[in-house]
DNA sequence: GTGAAAGCGCTAACAG
DNA sequence: CTGTTAGCGCTTTCAC
């Protein structure tokens, strides 16, 4: 309600004393800043961020783009951004933005509006080259964008290999593995890839299995996994990300087939989901925490002009034992 | 980066020239519009929300305070709000705050400091009537908070009956039911009440079992189900929130009770974790899209001035026969 | 140390 | 219909 000129003509100074004294800039007698602080005090004062935003060219906030914010592994992302940013004094605007929706227009004309300082981009690789005019700083997690985007990301590598290595050690021999053309699982695709890779190498045969999932639907997950079934292929293992392995576990129950002695499951991604599951889901785990932590720590160095020590974060996964692998 | 000043150079005409085309409001010739849209074309400009907004004394943002933005019911929670409220060009800023941590603060600096220009409040009592100063508007869900604060939440009363209903069909003479002090579970309390209540007029014994949450954390939903099967206790059914219910399950696997043929579980919420789980959780539903929407649907109309029909807004809730009860 | 003055980019009367 | 003139609330030189 009061503004600056209230607690100035209340403290008898003028603004831009009142101003030093805010801010913390500059110096000011030690009776001078008593009498500006016990006039703010007096009135409630709080300035006005549109203002100070305007004046100083910035909006103390970050927009988090991700494609579905009910997501389990989106939601934690959120989580630990938003927690990670609150300590950096900065607040997190959500944008939850399907792929196709022209999300595109949205990052500039945010970053160009003034609305946010930077942009931390989940799960969409947007082509930012085309407008090179908007300078503002952008993170991606998990998406190569181009070099001047800083990435952080969980090793897939790694995973793939941890994801393996579990199949191998239950002697699986042909290992069923969903490769999606989709929105959301976007980290699957080159976790996939390299799984498909490492079992060949140690003589496992693979059973790639197409899906293509639009939303994070149950039904979906459901769904591809009857076809799984249904397709006639056998397979004494599957691995995914986690709600399509919690839907394969529910029709393999379904079909009288047991988890694990016929047939083994492992998840990646390793969300709480996993968890919450009985059997307790075998899993290779992101660390979506520190993941979160990282995309934010770059972004709020890169708006504090500091150089970045590298373009390419990537952090190690863990396992989870569970039963069914 | 190009100002309002440039277009109206570029256009040559004045700057409220601009203003008005940009807003739409007043009348333009068509000839100059026609100039006006071209400068703005070629210099890619878009106006600054913050100047727009220090003139015009709004934001175009709503604050959205959740406990923890990576439980399941409030993802799905502000997923809803966000679409809505992107639909009437809000934006969304998320605060993930524990009820502890001096939340208070938050929201006066919020509305005072014209971060925002409303604020959705979701499972936290907040005495705001401390802070009449700031007279911004608020929507609360699923909590009452005064006269003056809207609500909007589930029908507990009509979930209770309907949970209620699907112990008592399925024969249940004696159902346990968590009773937390929860910060999250918040809901859960009334729809406690209720449940304890319907049972006894029904003649069906019920248990108690008291429980204290702190975060939205697997192990201590595990825990407290351990502890209910230690205590000694006997009974036929349990009732109680998603994670609860599933912790449960687990529970009873585990020591070989099973469900539902010796054991029924009911759990309300209902969110998707409930679904991905096999067996199918024998669910209440609560219509968290509909909250989300309505809730911003007040947002919005408290900010066009609009008078509200009512100060609460209680939505159906529906069921979902699952296999465990 | 402190104040005056200009300016951030936009909106909103009010003339003309 | 369009331009002039004030602000909105704060920051930031630059004198004093």
């Amino acid at each position: 309600m009061s503004s600056i000129n209230d607690v100035a003509k209340l403290a008898h100074v003028s603004k831009s004393t009142v101003s030093l004294v805010i801010n913390r800039s500059g110096y000011v007698s030690e009776e001078t800043r008593k009498k500006v602080e016990d006039a703010i005090e007096k009135l409630n004062y709080t300035p006005n961020r549109l203002a100070q935003g305007l004046s100083k060219k910035n909006s103390g906030q970050i927009a988090v783009v991700v494609p579905d914010v009910s997501h389990p592994y989106f939601s934690a992302l959120v989580k630990s951004i938003e927690q990670q940013l609150a300590r950096k004094e900065y607040m997190t605007i959500i944008c939850s933005a399907k792929e196709n929706e022209e999300t595109e227009r949205w990052y500039v004309e945010m970053l160009n509006r003034k609305i946010v300082d930077g942009i931390i981009t989940a799960g969409h690789t947007i082509d930012m080259s085309a407008y090179k005019s908007s300078i503002g700083a952008i993170v991606s997690v998990d998406r190569y964008i181009n070099e001047m985007i800083p990435i952080v990301m969980a090793d897939h590598r790694q995973a793939a290999e941890m994801a393996a290595e579990m199949l191998i050690k239950a002697q699986c021999r042909r290992v069923a593995h969903f490769v999606g053309s989709s929105d959301i699982e976007v980290q699957s695709h080159s976790f996939n890839e390299k799984i498909d890779e490492i079992l060949h190498s140690k003589g496992v045969e693979t059973v790639p299995f197409a899906i293509g999932y639009n939303s994070f639907n149950e039904d979906e997950y459901i769904n591809s996994a009857k076809n799984l079934f249904d397709s006639g292929e056998t397979f004494d293992g599957v691995v995914g990300v986690d709600s399509s392995i919690l839907a394969c576990y529910r029709e393999a129950t379904a079909r009288g087939i047991s988890v694990p002695s016929e047939l083994k499951l492992v998840s990646y991604d390793g969300t709480f989901i996993t968890r919450l599951h009985t059997p307790v889901i075998s899993s290779v785990i992101q660390p979506i925490g520190e993941i979160g932590k990282c995309a934010a720590d770059l972004i709020v160095s890169q708006l504090a002009h500091k150089k970045l020590k590298k373009m390419k974060y990537v952090l190690p996964v863990s396992t989870q034992k569970g039963e069914t692998c």
